[in-house]
DNA sequence: CGGAAGCA
DNA sequence: TGCTTCCGG
């Protein structure tokens, strides 16, 4: 769910084409959830195969990854693994909101109420081991590393950031740069404006850079202030965060006493929470240990066996790994051009 | 979401 | 040619 810190994160608009040779730590359950939830068919339904089975993240996966080789942009797929015992009441959280839509979208359903049937059905989305496999499946079919994180996959990524392996991660929680991410993307992805299906409005997405460096030198804390500040504000590892106090407070309070332990208002409150493990799992997280990370080549062919197993049309497959390759093409040869 | 068709 | 809508699985 990540946490808002929207006020203290400077936020510069940036587009996919500088993104070129750079490698970027990629949040994979981030964007999988993501795919999960919006590549639905007008029903409001996930794409499947013809038994059943949700297709939605393959297809999300294969036309992103396409789209950043295309671009000379080299994506790392972070996995997360075993999230640390302090998210059990956030995932308890999410479960239960998972339950309440599942009930709504029955209702909107005898209702007729197609919108609401829609949204509520987005919010049921759920990623399965069996998919979180099949990801990594088509990845080895790209080429394309992808790390298995022992936590948090946000962790990870940043520690990626931090030892120059990757020049930014993406993904679309703020979490990152409480990981210590040196940059952290949002909206890592191809598109302006977007029309919200069923309804007459639009939105617009676009790529934005956050760097760690300037939000504290912006907001004058350090980044163990920041995290002070995230666990007053709520992080996944204490949900509600403080009662009353919200980003504005949190960074006033931060400012003038220093630390959550010299903040006489948070007193009774720290108590309760525990805000020194928290600290630990930001500030010293468990994170894997990457030597090197290695790029294969594309294996056209496998890539289309493999989506046509799962019912993907041959030709719709193959058409993007066509453009892909011309792409790369044309990026080789401006390249000679220089030489 | 992202590509492609449809439309001015 | 550029923007909007449609559809994939």
């Amino acid at each position: 769910m990540g946490l808002n810190l929207k006020d203290v994160a400077l936020r510069e608009k940036t587009s996919l084409e500088s993104f070129n040779t750079r490698v970027v730590a990629i949040d994979a359950y981030n964007a999988l959830y993501q795919f999960l939830s919006t590549i639905r068919g007008s029903d409001g339904m996930p794409l499947a195969d013809l038994e059943g089975n949700t297709t939605s993240h393959l297809s999300g996966l294969m036309y992103r990854n396409a789209s950043f080789l295309s671009m000379g942009i080299k994506p790392v797929w972070v996995f997360d693994g075993r999230s640390p015992s302090l998210k059990a009441a956030e995932i308890e959280r999410r479960r239960q909101t998972k339950m309440d839509a599942a009930i709504k979208y029955e209702k909107a359903i005898a209702d007729g109420d197609q919108e609401a049937a829609r949204k509520y059905a987005q919010q049921v989305t759920s990623l399965k081991d069996g998919m979180v496999d099949q990801s990594k499946e088509l990845l080895d079919l790209f080429g394309i590393p992808h790390i298995q994180a022992p936590s948090e996959g946000e962790a990870t990524a940043a520690r990626l950031t931090i030892t120059g392996q990757a020049w930014a991660a993406a993904s679309q929680d703020y979490d990152s740069i409480l990981f210590g991410a040196r940059r952290l993307v949002r909206n890592f992805t191809n598109n302006g404006r977007r029309k919200v299906p069923n309804r007459n409005f639009y939105v617009t997405v676009e790529p934005e850079l956050i760097l760690l460096e300037r939000v504290l030198e912006g907001a004058g804390l350090s980044r163990e202030q920041l995290v002070d500040m995230g666990i007053m504000i709520g992080t996944d590892f204490n949900p509600s965060g403080f009662y009353g106090i919200g980003p504005k407070k949190a960074l006033k309070l931060i400012k003038k006493h220093g630390r959550l332990e010299d903040i006489p208002q948070v007193q009774e409150k720290l108590e309760s929470t525990p805000y020194e493990e928290i600290r630990r799992i930001f500030l010293e997280p468990d994170v894997a240990d990457v030597d090197e990370i290695r790029f294969g080549s594309v294996d056209h062919e496998g890539i289309i066996r493999y989506m046509t197993e799962h019912d993907f049309s041959p030709n719709r497959v193959g058409q993007a790994l066509a453009r892909m390759r011309k792409a790369l093409e044309k990026k080789s040869q401006t390249l000679e051009r220089w030489f």
